[in-house]
DNA sequence: ATGCCATCAGAATGATGA
């Protein structure tokens, strides 16, 4: 089973590539992030033709996050519980958002399902913008707030297979900041605030694909020939639980989406999962052979 | 110091991104 997470950069632009992606990599269930627009702008027919059901959680032009997935999900969230917002405080219009428990205006940059046995999450961490911004400690609220549900999820099912899918908008470690624009002790990304708060997702969840793909970024800028010059970040993840992380059996970074036209600044981060290894119900519903 | 490039909304001398 094959599940993958990518930062789009605006699914109506690039609604074409991603699912020609989808098709020619026999992806399962792809975690989407920056769709950047409501449920009713979204272009589900091209996926709905390729065979791909479609959970969306987008709120205006800005962030949005969803799922495309060939099996049935189930149990959809849309944020987590105690999800810090961000803004002007709620008046108006912007009421159809929520708040959070800061009184602050959601964002939709969280969203939930279950497929089989596995518990999913796409992610679209905030930025940040500048280590003095209100971003960036938005930015360290939301995180935490994100792993105290991660510590939860887990004590009720230590067995859950969990994955937390997304663009983390930090760059763990020193190999992972390849571009020099970002100056060690400055900018975001790259802060010990951020990388503190990363690491303290373990033991919790670890990222399945560094074991696997020890090199190579995720993101590259468009501006200052960022791509041909390899000047990229790693800030892309698939974090996994234990009982996750034991079913993987590959996994890659499709870097080669970064070329052609009107690529997204981010590639795809994949990996497989054999279904096997979780037990219950999940083996005889999906290896079952497909009927055309 | 800033733009670099890209996206959106809507008409900005904009906002956001990482």
């Amino acid at each position: 089973m094959r599940i993958a997470t990518w930062n789009v950069n605006s699914i109506r632009t690039r609604y074409g590539r991603v699912v020609d992606w989808l098709v020619r990599n026999d992806v399962d269930v792809l975690a989407m992030q920056e769709i950047k627009c409501k449920p009713e702008q979204f272009p589900v027919e091209a996926f709905e033709q390729a065979g791909y059901q479609l959970e969306i959680h987008g709120l205006n032009q800005w962030n949005g996050v969803a799922f495309a997935s060939k099996h049935e999900m189930t149990e959809v969230s849309r944020g987590f519980d105690a999800m810090p917002g961000f803004g002007k405080p709620i008046k108006g219009q912007e009421a159809v958002q929520g708040e959070g428990p800061n009184g602050l205006p959601l964002e939709a940059r969280a969203l939930g399902v279950t497929v089989g046995d596995l518990r999913l999450w796409s992610l679209y961490v905030p930025n940040g913008r500048g280590l003095e911004d209100p971003h960036f400690s938005y930015k360290l609220a939301w995180l935490e707030a994100l792993r105290t549900n991660t510590e939860a999820w887990l004590a009720e099912d230590p067995e859950l297979p969990l994955a937390l899918m997304g663009d983390w908008n930090i760059a763990p470690f020193d190999a992972d900041m390849g571009d020099p624009s970002f100056t060690p002790g400055v900018s975001t990304h790259v802060s010990a605030e951020e990388r503190a708060m990363f690491a303290s997702f373990a033991p919790s969840v670890s990222d399945v694909v560094r074991p696997i793909v020890p090199e190579g970024y995720t993101f590259w800028d468009y501006k200052a020939g960022r791509f041909p010059k390899n000047e990229g970040m790693r800030i892309d993840f698939i974090m996994g639980s234990e009982a996750f992380a034991d079913a993987v059996t590959g996994a890659s970074i499709d870097r080669d989406e970064r070329k052609g036209d009107a690529p997204s600044d981010h590639v795809p981060v994949v990996c497989d999962v054999d279904p096997s290894l979780f037990g219950g119900t999940f083996e005889d519903e999906y290896d079952r052979p497909m009927v055309f």
